[in-house]
DNA sequence: CGCTTTTGACCAGCGC
DNA sequence: GCGCTGGTCAAAAGCG
């Protein structure tokens, strides 16, 4: 008696199961379809702003101001296809004040770094001389503060945390805009900082900053870039599985940290169990 | 020796 | 006005 009971109990389960990994491929398709869209988009946006330059005033005002003005930037830019959502949260958590004035260039980037790697450096082809450390209230990792020491002039300052919900993510947040050439272009390909020419994401993304500070992510620790190509604002879309599953991978966590999209996944399960068990 | 990093002190903005 | 907090400074230490 049990053991029949049992068994249909564990058919019941393997059929639920099955159930469930279709409709989780089936999301992911879905969030692959979004997610070449999303490109697409971004490319024409791209496209339009390299068509329609923005000028927009650095001024590296009162540095509260300066810094609560990010807290606009929920969209998510990515280079290399990667995007990264939960390291945003960060700031994005707080509830962004709306219409916030945009005062400063501010951008960021998001860095998957080994977990075990304490050092705060984020390779982007900058030279970066650290100023100070801090560690802030609302992270227990230090926030490292640099400058831009490839030319005194230079008024670019970066910060660089741990993103508290995964500690493997480095969280760079960029100040002003560089008034000199990418040192790692001069210098004619190093090798490391190839592939990661984020010179030209600055100049890509600060007109889109203009109306809300877009964040970066970057996954440096693939070795797979292959994009020497990257100085172009259009990321090559030269991804590999990997990179793609990586990219669905944080496609969905943005989603799940979504309250109407979570809510409207728990209403389709919900009905979908609803359906079952009246049928 | 010169440059970079570390780290405690200091300053300024913000909220109460 | 006061305390808290983030950002910056600058002296000391470290490193090549």
């Amino acid at each position: 008696m049990k053991l029949g009971a049992k068994q249909e109990n564990t058919s019941a389960l393997v059929e639920e199961l099955n159930r469930v990994s279709a409709e989780n491929k089936k999301l992911t398709e879905m969030l692959t379809m979004m997610c070449e869209n999303y490109n697409s988009l971004r490319n024409q946006l791209a496209e339009y702003m390299n068509k329609n330059p923005v000028e927009k005033e650095l001024s590296p005002s009162k540095k509260r101001k300066s810094e609560s003005s990010n807290n606009n930037s929920n969209n998510i830019i990515t280079t290399n296809g990667n995007s990264e959502s939960s390291s945003t949260d960060e700031e994005s958590c707080k509830k962004p004040r709306e219409e916030e004035p945009i005062k400063a260039k501010v951008w960021k980037t998001c860095v998957r770094t080994e977990a075990t790697d304490t050092s705060l450096i984020v390779k982007d082809g900058y030279q970066w001389r650290k100023y100070g450390q801090k560690v802030t209230r609302d992270n227990p990792s230090p926030r490292a503060y640099f400058k831009c020491s490839f030319a005194p002039s230079c008024p670019v300052k970066k910060k660089v945390q741990r993103s508290v919900d995964d500690q493997s993510i480095l969280v760079a947040t960029y100040e002003g805009e560089h008034n000199h050439p990418q040192p790692s272009q001069m210098e004619a390909t190093s090798g490391q900082n190839r592939g990661m020419a984020l010179s030209s994401v600055p100049c890509s993304t600060n007109s889109i900053s203009s109306s809300v500070g877009p964040n970066i992510t970057l996954d440096f620790t693939k070795p797979k870039s292959g994009n020497d190509n990257t100085k172009s604002a259009k990321p090559a879309r030269t991804e590999s599985p990997d990179v793609r599953k990586f990219l669905v991978d944080q496609m969905a966590s943005s989603l799940t940290k979504d309250p109407n999209f979570t809510a409207a996944l728990a209403a389709a399960i919900s009905g979908r169990i609803y359906q079952q068990k009246s049928s």
